[in-house]
DNA sequence: ATGATTTGACCCCA
DNA sequence: TGGGGTCAAATCAT
């Protein structure tokens, strides 16, 4: 990761300290008069010292995000000794695009919003493929000159998996509501990456974040442990390896619907990353974006 | 009216 | 030459 990372980590570390060191000094002191409220400030002492350390571990991840992304570039070799896929054979003859482009990993995390916006510009039957590839690219392609593209095909070991190509790099930023959004979070969909793929399990229908594309969710839970899963892991083989990081993940509520001919909402679960530090991260939504846009980005 | 999606056609490359 | 990626007109949704 670069400097301003590192910077940003010791300035963080810094108002950890500060923060330890004022509620050190709360503590310290006898209750002052009777309408001085002590808790009051020491609990705000404490809401600083977590947010310092939720900031500090926020780092910490985008670093070793960063750094896995880096030497998973450092990788693609995809002609050379990779072995390939079931999901990227299929792919394979194209996954260099027409510039000598590559495909690249996508630098998030296992979440199907991505935090851009997307169009369906393209709808594919791939030879062997029971599942059509979808073909996406930036909304804002024409306007900011954006060529970030994605691939999006239903996996053919379990089809509420999708596994995704990112083509390109966007230069258009993000869609104007998602600018605006603070401080976004994780919401692990409880795909995987591997060599420049994604899976997601949810719908890649989640093309748009502003209202007409929010995100389902699906009250069930226990996906990290479902029969699917197992299957999905037994099933796919080299193909994937879905990381199983999640924590438990909450009961949440649905926020938008989707329509699409293929997409059932129940396919789509929400699995909590590690953000919270060992707490539910529903906890601390309000202190962030209205969820009707949620996303990570690198 | 405008923007998004669908889908058949075309192009490129292995 | 066949398969995959993109284009663009038609259609749909808001």
């Amino acid at each position: 990761m670069a400097a301003p990372a590192t910077a940003a980590s010791e300035l963080v570390a810094k108002g950890r300290k500060s923060a330890a060191f004022l509620r050190s000094l709360l503590g310290q002191q006898p209750a002052v008069g009777a309408g001085a409220a002590p808790h009051g400030l020491q609990d705000l002492a404490e809401q600083i010292l977590r947010c310092c350390e939720r900031a500090l571990a926020a780092l910490r991840a985008a670093t070793e995000d960063a750094a896995a992304a880096s030497s998973a570039r450092k990788r693609r070799k995809p002609e050379q000794g990779a072995v390939p896929t079931p999901a990227t054979s299929s792919n394979s003859k194209r996954m260099r695009l027409s510039g000598g482009e590559r495909a690249t990993r996508a630098e998030k995390r296992r979440t199907m919003e991505d935090g851009f916006v997307w169009r369906k510009y393209g709808q594919k039957d791939i030879h062997g493929s029971k599942h059509p590839r979808l073909y996406f690219r930036c909304t804002y392609k024409d306007d900011h000159g954006c060529m970030a593209r994605r691939q999006v095909q239903r996996s053919e070991a379990d089809p509420s998996v999708y596994l995704i190509n990112y083509f390109g790099e966007h230069t258009c930023c993000r869609g104007d509501d998602v600018a605006e959004s603070p401080a976004p979070f994780v919401i692990n969909f409880g795909a995987s990456t591997r060599d420049g793929q994604q899976l997601i399990r949810g719908s890649p229908w989640s093309s748009s974040c502003d209202d007409g594309g929010g995100l389902v969710v699906s009250e069930t839970s226990d996906l990290c442990h479902s029969p699917e899963e197992k299957e999905l892991r037994a099933g796919m083989g080299d193909a994937a390896e879905l990381i199983s990081e999640q924590s438990t993940p909450p009961p949440v509520p649905e926020l938008t619907s989707m329509s699409s001919p293929e997409w059932h909402p129940l396919d789509g679960y929400l699995v909590c990353d590690d953000i919270g530090l060992g707490e539910s991260l529903f906890d601390d939504i309000g202190e962030f974006a209205p969820l009707d846009y949620v996303g990570l980005f690198q």
